[in-house]
DNA sequence: GTGTTAACTTAATGTTTCCTTAAGATGATT
DNA sequence: AATCATCTTAAGGAAACATTAAGTTAACAC
């Protein structure tokens, strides 16, 4: 997540880029409105920061200019700029919400996690380089999506949510195919097989090991 | 819009009731959290008022309780409950935006529009070169209109509104069709089809791509 | 209220994909 | 070397999806 601050005074651009870093935020820096613009066009950000008075620029024309061609990116207010008139000024210009200075850190955090809620974060497992997007359905390694069948990306799925711990036959059987009682054809067998052939696993050495008489385990390496 | 007020202070009740129909939404209210809860139940509603300290079940509860089965509708705390910690709470608790009484109308009105601004600024939904209108209740491809009956027209949008997500046939068949229990009849392949033809979508490699034994998933390419 | 049309749903058929089985090959273990 | 577990391949059959057609419902105009 990729957070915008626009602001020019130093100790504060200093405060919120440390806080918002620990949270575990990407941020960027700009100290006058101009520079806020540029940086807008250019690239793509996740919320904007904006203070109101600003050289170049000021906040409430910056954020008018943005809403131009973004109407989505969240953008919150932090000013000192604190009478009712400015606050709906500023929510007009198309801001998502305003807050004003001084404020608690804390409570900013909480806002910008707000904005962030709704945006469905896509659950993704990993297994060294192999990526398994849950709610895209999808499995990439090295950045390349290979396509598995339905049932070979169950039994993936449910081997790198595992990871490190070895899943019997019957587990698996239990689990992946929702069979309930001891019955064993050697599907298992027949998908582990596809699932390396196309992820292009070696048997020896590779994220999936065989654990002969027992199972199979995921690992990172 | 229809907005729900939940706040048991029949003077603010009425003050809040009167200015918002002025200003064209349909209100509804509820004096305490029980009833409150009644309505979210049985009612769609655009917007949430909430007040913290409520007879029955109180503000907080209301909030974590609505926000279990409905992530979607903003809820927007009213309240008199100023400190910093309260309102991380109110915030953590799933609501949209804390309100500190004594606040001003214009200020809350400007505060509600926010919430439905995003809603019109994505009432144009784009899949490629595909454009969805929902205010003019139009689907344009290439900028040529495409004709598509009302459930064609869900259907699209819901995978839309859901793009990069994968939406599984019980989840349309909830969202689009609102059936709750596990029946299928065939009708979204009847319908994907449809839609899939009058777009001139190609299965294969188009913007709607069919997840055997899942769903459907629409993405931009 | 009735007739007409369009839309929705169900059902039937065609097509494709993939799941399973089984059987031979390979490799490990004793 | 013999045995057993796993790997590998191929083929039949089943399941899921696409497509079309027919039946049913809802909407609209008159």
């Amino acid at each position: 997540m990729h957070i915008l601050i626009v602001e020019d005074e130093l100790g504060i651009v200093q405060f919120l880029q440390q806080g918002l870093q620990e949270e575990g935020y990407e941020v960027t820096t700009a100290n006058d409105g101009s520079k806020g613009f540029e940086l807008v066009q250019n690239q793509q950000f996740d919320l904007i920061l904006l203070d109101w008075m600003l050289p170049k620029i000021n906040g409430l024309d910056l954020c008018k200019a943005i809403r131009i061609k973004d109407q989505k990116t969240p953008i919150i207010f932090l000013t000192a700029k604190d009478t009712v008139h400015e606050t709906i000024e500023g929510l007009k210009a198309g801001a998502n919400d305003y807050i004003k200075k001084p404020f608690s850190f804390e409570e900013l955090v909480e806002r910008i996690k707000v904005h962030f809620r709704n945006r469905k974060g896509s659950e993704i497992l990993t297994l060294g380089a192999i990526k398994i997007d849950l709610s895209k359905h999808i499995v990439l390694k090295n950045e390349e999506e290979i396509a598995l069948t339905q049932r070979e990306f169950e039994l993936l799925t449910y081997l790198v949510q595992n990871k490190g711990k070895v899943c019997t036959r019957n587990q698996i059987l239990k689990d992946v195919w929702e069979i309930n009682f001891e019955y064993d054809t050697g599907v298992i067998d027949v998908f582990m097989n596809a699932i390396r052939k196309k992820l292009n696993l070696k048997i020896e050495e590779d994220y999936i090991k065989t654990i002969r008489g027992i199972g199979y385990i995921a690992n990172d390496l």
